[in-house]
DNA sequence: AGGATAGGATAGTGCTCCTATCCTAAAGGC
DNA sequence: GCCTTTAGGATAGGAGCACTATCCTATCCT
């Protein structure tokens, strides 16, 4: 197929779809003569994936390289979700924590106490070094910081939830035909469960209003 | 206080606050004089809200001035605080589930299943008509339709996390010395709390990879 | 031969959140 | 009384982002 049809099925302009050749989140097609190109099902799969990182998990243009560009790159499949992890994580409105520089509050390398370690040792996760552990330590910090309140009891209840969807996420990742479907699988996963958080959230709050303010059922 | 000083206080630039004076979402100060007006510790209170929702939740200026206009209109701190979650609520990327007309799917008036109904009976919730009841329909109809898996364990785990934290959060609003702060609280909560989940999730996540492909420990 | 096409370059659009400039009328300090 | 400062209104400019539109040329297919 080419651009015109490519543009046609997946409902993609062609403007855009050159956009994102410019930009690098397409790959180029085959270049069947100088002036005619052929694109394939992994083309249209990588729209696909490029559409729901724009418009459901809200990610830039920018961002949407970041990650494509290691998956390109032929990197292993468990450094191309772990990528997805870094974006999606300072998915803060403007990018909260950057931390891209190296040193942080501490070196904590001489096994120091650090706001996540109550969770880790919990659940029994392996205590490592990591992008995730480092936004998790720097989430509880802001959120003690902020004075939002956190129990042991909450945080077992959370990563608990979240110890079970992770496997659930492995294995949907591992089944995933392509990468690109793994990608979207993982970023769009994470967003909704946050999201879903986010509305539990709301209606528990509302019952305790109704509770609290109408009488307590 | 005048414009000048509430500005070097605030950190806030003066053409900023002008703007913000202009948009509606700072109340004019008290006019002394044609050329003088004085400024409170209401209005520092209510720009370092504005600060709070811009940068940490990400709102724009539409969306703040919706919550603070039905601040300023004197509605009961109960109603302020239903707008700050139907606000955040519809924070998925551009605005997900706009829901602005009137009949969803069906009318549901008739006692019929709705996906939340699990969660609400499994909590004891009221159930009740609400956004937020809808926004979670809404939610788990989508993630069904994505092929997200949620087993009854996970909407246990979650909301029961949910339902702890409505709890103290209804406290802690309530304790709010302001109504702008009792705001604060709620959207940043909200927000924080989404966020902490996400991390949750990545760290689990990496830590379930590491035992799947480093040798299960 | 001639209309269609790929892909490159370039500029424009629409949106949002400011930021800067200018203006007028009026204070306040000296 | 004069001169700087100020409030607040109007208006324009600017930066960032994700496109979108136009034009171009060298092809290709028929």
């Amino acid at each position: 197929m080419q651009l015109n049809e490519l543009s046609a099925r997946s409902g993609v302009s062609a403007a855009s779809i050159k956009y994102y050749l410019r930009e690098g989140l397409l790959q180029p097609g085959e270049a069947v003569t100088a002036t005619r190109a052929r694109y394939d099902a992994g083309h249209l799969r990588r729209l696909e994936l490029i559409q729901s990182l724009r418009q459901i998990v809200g990610l830039g243009i920018e961002q949407i390289r970041a990650i494509v560009s290691v998956a390109d790159g032929g990197a292993p499949r468990l450094e191309v979700l772990a990528t997805v992890q870094r974006v999606v994580l300072r998915l803060g409105p403007h990018g909260e924590g950057t931390n891209h520089g190296g040193g942080s509050r501490d070196t904590h390398g001489a096994g120091h106490a650090r706001p996540g370690d109550a969770v880790v040792q919990l659940r029994g996760w392996p205590d490592e070094e990591s992008d995730a552990r480092n936004a998790l330590d720097a989430q509880l910090a802001l959120m003690e910081r902020l004075g939002i309140p956190l129990s042991t009891e909450i945080l077992d209840a959370y990563s608990g939830a979240m110890d079970t969807i992770a496997g659930l996420d492995l294995q949907l990742t591992a089944a995933a035909a392509s990468l690109d479907q793994a990608i979207q699988t993982a970023a769009v996963g994470m967003h909704m469960h946050s999201q879903l958080l986010l509305k539990l959230l709301a209606l528990a709050q509302a019952s305790h209003a109704i509770w609290r303010f109408e009488g307590r059922a």
